[in-house]
RNA sequence: GGGCUUGUAGCUCAGGUGGUUAGAGCGCUACACUGAUAAUGUAGAGGUCCGUGGUUCGAGUCCACGCAGGCCCA
């Protein structure tokens, strides 16, 4: 006879090994996705890890999140491959090197060799595999790590070598310029890395300039004119005046207020109207002029009088036109117009933000978008260049300061008296213009490149871009179509990055990285773009044949250096060059769907079956990484999103809110957490405290509670289930006993439980993990232990196995076994246990695995929303009878003779009457009365609907609530007779009130001890009579001689035989009158009485004391 | 600085479309129960629903402006 198994003490860590080593064992995994062969795929892509450093407790997050819907989706049927992946490139590996090497980049290429360098990547981004690995199977997250795709694979680049090659094809790849910090001294563009080197920043005095941009005279402009004399001029403050002569377009905040103040200027004392932030105009102006006559105004004089005249918004600023400031070079297109700026600030300044876009990336970004030039000259070779050469020096074209350094570059100096910046110079030639309209040193910080110590330039250097605006409105349109989780991150986050899209800058002046298959003549005029290895290797060949490149070159690494060492031939037959840079590593991961199959060079059929995907979840910092990347390569290569459903999951804190971190130590570690409570705990308490898209505060005691609180109870369930099933020799073999002969609460739990079926079900097809585990805990924490158990205990252990202890056998094994189906993609580890031990004993499923089986049905019939409604109700008035007990101090093993129950209505009456047994059993109370209006004797209370009677009264409200609460009980009465009441308002103003429009409740029955909740009313009777009295005493020495079993180490199914020694008459009669009572629940064959039991086992029962043997030996064996 | 997001009991969180007495679990206190027992029940204490205005007869809920935390971007 095969038994279900009984634990004594659950280790759940153990457990998570053991169920691991079965899945292991049997290949259940596989075998979850090659049983759903041929059935309608559920696309998953894995966002792929960097194992550089070691696994954080949030991955266990972000992986289980992963994992439930991959599993939910397989018990609905559908096949669903996981292939893992590893993201191997980018910066962090690089610089991890580098420190372990102690090298800096400017090291690669002299102390050490590009190839040694990118060796030492490779085996550096691998390092924590194993742990990786490790923890992954561990946490029970279900994934193909055998067969991984790799980023750093000769067949992934070439995959992004091919998609970059069509975009190339499709004119969306093209070199431009991005603004980045730059040393003139050097000649070399500086990484933000770089310039957070120590020291970088550095307190420097600038000659800054205020200087005014004057407003052009035309038809748009004029609101900003009040005759047609005045000067008026946007003011805007600069700490690099030598980037004025590239000034095209002025910026200012949307929101920000604005105002035109009438005085003069300082150095000209010409009269002009300014225009400038209104919060800033105290810092240009003393207050003491404010009260002068600005007519009154003679040049010379000390205190410049000025006078506020207008206020604008910055939004009605957009696009006025002004006069070039320093007309050296004139734009291609239209320029020189007012943007909105969303960096635009009042904190210094003037609130007015002049924009020169070759030299600033706020104001390069914000020029693009506006449609404004910048300012260029052409080289020698007839290149576009800006105002300023890369050695730092104006051109000739601005003939003033042609040839002169915008900061001192070439060491002059500067404490010699002739000595003037040429922000200097600039400024002095602005106030004889009359165009500043102030200048002052300003000293703030400034970052200087580390190796030459002197300050960067924000300059224009080449950069390939991929031109994603050209698909921007489609972006748009198709992320319309994606189920963001949750919403908000689509439609706000991502939604607004696509609305402010730029094109991304794919390149990276880097050396660990899929270099960028471009190869380009010197003067730049042919260029080639490099689909495959094949066309590659095609190239070299015609190459080595014209003598351009030697030959022998074997390409068996596509990374640096030896792609740089490759030379091909162009049209005219001139030798081309790789473009030096790497492409961004977003693109990497973003190429995923097609480069993990090795597509477009092979493997269509797969990549067309797995594209789009169903489904992808990754932390919200991944918003404009990988969930950018993939919907702008989807869009432009496919014309259609990268997946439906995407899932945007929040930070894991540590329990203070603090971001965890190993210098900080709050970091927790996820292997203890799993190696001291078990993966499923960990899992569990992390879906169901907060929604994935929120932050989880991680905090171990609440792992331990999710561990005690749902676990233990499922586990104690369980127990109580197998400990009984497993005497009774229950199967679960033959037919399942129909529900209409099983009991009230067996269809109840039954309907509960389908209720939870669908539930859980509609909400993991929501992508809602969390309402999901919420709706199972509650389930068997509520519903299943603390309400069907404990009512139903006696039917598992008492009397002969009939039908009706079957039917409690069968519905409660059905639960557990939903249970086990329903939670197991959550608690895949202990689902797994209960499932195989219910049905390694039952049989009733032929799978080997919960993993393997099918998603519950859910049987619409068996739901009972009557039932349901009823047994809550027999709930409350168990509450309110306990509550009522507990205030008379009266235990619920006195039994009591009977409660009232007021009814207003006949349907309350017939539910509270279906659950009439369970009641009873429930607070130990013979009978239960229910007494109605024709008694008489109800109080009754009232209280106005609100809701209803604010529709129809409205701001009468307030009148109509009070004369509903001064209605009394002949009022009610009168209501409920005739369905109408006539209620006084105001002395002209009545109105009817019909029974709808109040809630009428029981509250009270004259003479009775009540207890109430919501609408619900119960009363009880204390009276305890003789007969009650001795049945009291009866369970009390049920209870008493349970113990002593219990302590005796009796088994359950023991049979016993009991002696009394004679007590108190109350006591001998209620032994008496109860013997066969007593016998049958203490399993005893005999009870008999003695005069005096001097080895006896003395008993408290209140007031009174008796003397007990129990023998267990004598006729034990039943 | 901008975008997004969060703010409800000591802690973790619920609170469709506004309805007057804001809930649960944990923790705390007391009492009870006892063949699920390292479980359970009942009761109690504990709230300026982040603040300020507004809309409304009525706001935890809607609107505006703030404050504080978080993420991303600059």
């Amino acid at each position: 006879m095969v038994k279900y198994n009984e634990y004594k003490n659950l280790n759940y860590a153990k457990l998570g090994e053991e169920i691991l080593a079965f899945w292991k064992q049997n290949g259940i995994f596989e075998k979850s996705v090659a049983t759903r062969e041929g059935n309608k795929p559920f696309v998953f892509y894995e966002g792929p890890p960097s194992a550089n450093g070691t696994p954080g407790i949030h991955h266990v997050m972000a992986r289980a999140v992963k994992d439930i819907f991959c599993r939910y989706k397989t018990l609905k049927g559908y096949q669903v491959n996981r292939k893992g992946g590893w993201d191997t490139h980018g910066l962090p590996v690089e610089l991890q090197v580098e420190k372990e090497l102690g090298i800096t980049k400017e090291d690669i290429g002299k102390k050490i060799t590009v190839e040694e360098y990118n060796q030492r990547c490779r085996e550096t981004v691998m390092r924590f595999k194993n742990q990786w690995d490790d923890l992954t199977e561990k946490m029970g997250y279900w994934v193909d790590l055998d067969n991984p795709y790799i980023t750093f694979e000769n067949d992934y680049i070439e995959s992004c070598w091919a998609l970059l090659k069509r975009l190339y094809d499709m004119g969306y790849l093209y070199k431009g310029y991005t603004i980045q910090p730059y040393s003139p001294g050097a000649g070399t563009g500086l990484s933000s890395h770089e310039l957070n080197q120590p020291g970088c920043y550095k307190m420097v005095k600038d000659t800054t300039i205020v200087a005014q941009f004057e407003v052009k005279r035309i038809t748009r402009n004029m609101f900003l004119f009040d005759n047609e004399n005045e000067k008026v001029c946007f003011l805007a403050w600069t700490t690099t005046p030598w980037t004025l002569p590239s000034n095209t377009a002025l910026a200012v905040g949307k929101g920000i207020k604005y105002v035109k103040v009438k005085t003069y200027n300082p150095y000209t004392f010409e009269p002009v109207s300014v225009i400038l932030a209104k919060d800033l105009v105290s810092r240009y102006f003393n207050p003491k002029a404010a009260d002068l006559d600005v007519e009154a105004y003679s040049p010379g004089d000390r205190l410049i009088p000025y006078k506020v005249v207008e206020e604008f918004e910055g939004r009605d600023l957009e696009g006025v036109e002004f006069h070039q400031l320093m007309p050296y070079v004139q734009p291609e297109k239209p320029a020189f117009r007012v943007l909105i700026g969303d960096f635009v600030t009042t904190e210094d300044g003037t609130g007015i933000v002049h924009i020169a876009p070759t030299f600033g990336s706020d104001d390069f970004r914000v020029a693009a978008q506006n449609d404004i030039p910048a300012l260029l000259v052409q080289d020698e070779n007839g290149k576009p260049m800006p105002l300023v050469d890369k050695q730092g020096r104006f051109v000739p074209q601005v003939t003033d300061f042609a040839g002169q350094y915008v900061k001192n570059y070439t060491g002059e100096d500067e404490t010699h008296v002739e000595y003037k910046t040429t922000d200097v110079k600039i400024a002095i030639m602005l106030k004889e213009q009359g165009k500043a309209f102030k200048v002052e040193k300003y000293e703030h910080t400034y970052p200087h490149c580390w190796r030459t110590d002197k300050p960067v330039l924000y300059y224009p250097l080449d950069s390939w871009f991929i031109k994603t605006t050209a698909v921007k409105e489609r972006m748009i349109e198709l992320n319309k179509t994606i189920n963001w989780k949750p919403e908000s991150t689509g439609t706000g986050r991502f939604g607004n990055w696509l609305e402010n899209l730029v094109d991304w800058n794919l390149s990276r002046s880097r050396y660990w990285g899929t270099p960028l298959p471009i190869w380009r003549t010197e003067d730049g005029d042919e260029e080639i773009c490099i689909g495959s290895i094949e066309q590659l290797n095609k190239e070299i060949a015609k190459a080595v044949d014209a003598g351009v490149m030697e030959a022998g070159i074997e390409l068996n690494d596509l990374h640096r250096p030896y792609v740089d060492n490759i030379v091909l031939l162009s049209k005219s037959g001139k030798p081309m060059h790789r473009e030096p840079d790497l492409i961004d590593v977003w693109f990497d991961s973003g190429a995923m769907p097609y480069a993990q199959w090795h597509y477009p060079l092979e493997n269509k059929e797969i990549f067309e079956k797995n594209f789009p995907a169903d489904y992808i979840a990754e932390g919200v910092d991944q918003t404009r990484g990988w969930f950018f990347t993939l919907h702008a390569l989807a869009v432009m290569l496919e014309d259609s999103v990268a997946y439906k459903n995407v899932i945007a999951n929040g930070l894991v804190l540590d329990k203070n809110g603090n971001k965890m971190s190993k210098r900080l130590g709050n970091a927790i570690d996820p292997f203890e957490m799993i190696g001291q409570y078990g993966p499923d705990a960990v899992r569990w308490y992390m879906i169901a405290n907060a929604p994935p898209w929120d932050n989880l505060k991680f905090n171990p005691e609440g792992v331990v509670e999710t561990q005690r609180r749902f676990f233990g109870t499922l586990q104690n369930t369980y127990s109580f289930f197998a400990l009984y099933a497993n005497l009774d020799n229950f199967t679960f073999e033959g037919d399942e006993i129909p529900l209409k002969r099983r009991t009230e609460s067996d269809r109840w739990i039954i309907s509960k439980l389908n209720t939870l079926v669908q539930d859980v079900d509609s909400n993991l097809a929501d992508y809602d993990p969390t309402r999901a585990a919420r709706a199972i805990q509650d389930f068997v924490v509520d519903d299943l232990s603390n309400w069907y158990v404990r009512l139903n205990r006696k039917r598992f252990w008492k009397g002969e196995y009939n039908e009706d202890k079957v039917a409690a056998y069968q519905t409660l094994y059905t639960c557990l076994e939903t249970i086990a189906k329903l939670a197991s993609p959550i608690a895949p580890f202990y689902t797994e246990q209960l499932f195989r031990d219910l049905n390694s004993v039952s049989g009733r499923n032929s799978v080997e695995s919960v993993h393997l089986a099918d998603y519950p049905e859910v049987a619409e019939g068996a739901i009972d929303k009557d039932l349901e409604e009823r047994m809550q109700l027999a709930q409350t008035v168990s509450s309110l009878v306990h509550s009522l007990r507990k205030k008379h101090m009266i235990k619920v093993r006195q039994p009591l003779q009977r409660i009232l129950i007021p009814v207003l209505n006949e349907k309350t009456k017939e539910q509270v009457q279906a659950v009439e047994d369970l009641i009873m059993s429930e607070v130990n109370v013979k009978t239960i009365e229910y007494i109605d209006d024709t008694s008489g004797i109800l109080v009754k209370k009232i209280k106005p609907n609100f809701k209803k009677l604010g529709q129809v009264f409205g701001p009468k409200m307030k009148l109509v609530a009070a004369a509903v609460q001064k209605m009394g009980q002949e009022d009610i009465a009168t209501l409920e007779r005739e369905g109408g009441f006539n209620i006084q308002l105001a002395e002209d103003d009545t109105a009817v009130l019909t029974p709808e429009d109040v809630e009428i409740t029981s509250e009270d029955i004259p003479g009775w001890l009540v207890a109430s909740e919501g609408r619900l009313t119960v009363a009880l009777d204390i009276t305890i009579t003789e007969e009650l009295k001795q049945e009291g005493i009866a369970r009390d020495l049920v209870n008493r001689i349970q113990n002593l079993r219990k302590d005796s180490n009796l088994e359950v199914q023991d049979k016993i035989n009991i002696t009394f020694a004679k007590a108190a008459p109350e006591v001998n009669a209620a032994i008496e009158n109860y013997q066969d009572y007593i016998a049958t629940e203490t399993q005893a064959f005999s009870i008999s009485f003695a005069d005096e039991l001097p080895n006896g086992t003395l008993l408290d029962i209140d007031e009174y004391q008796v003397y007990i043997l129990i023998d267990a030996k004598a006729g034990a064996t039943a």
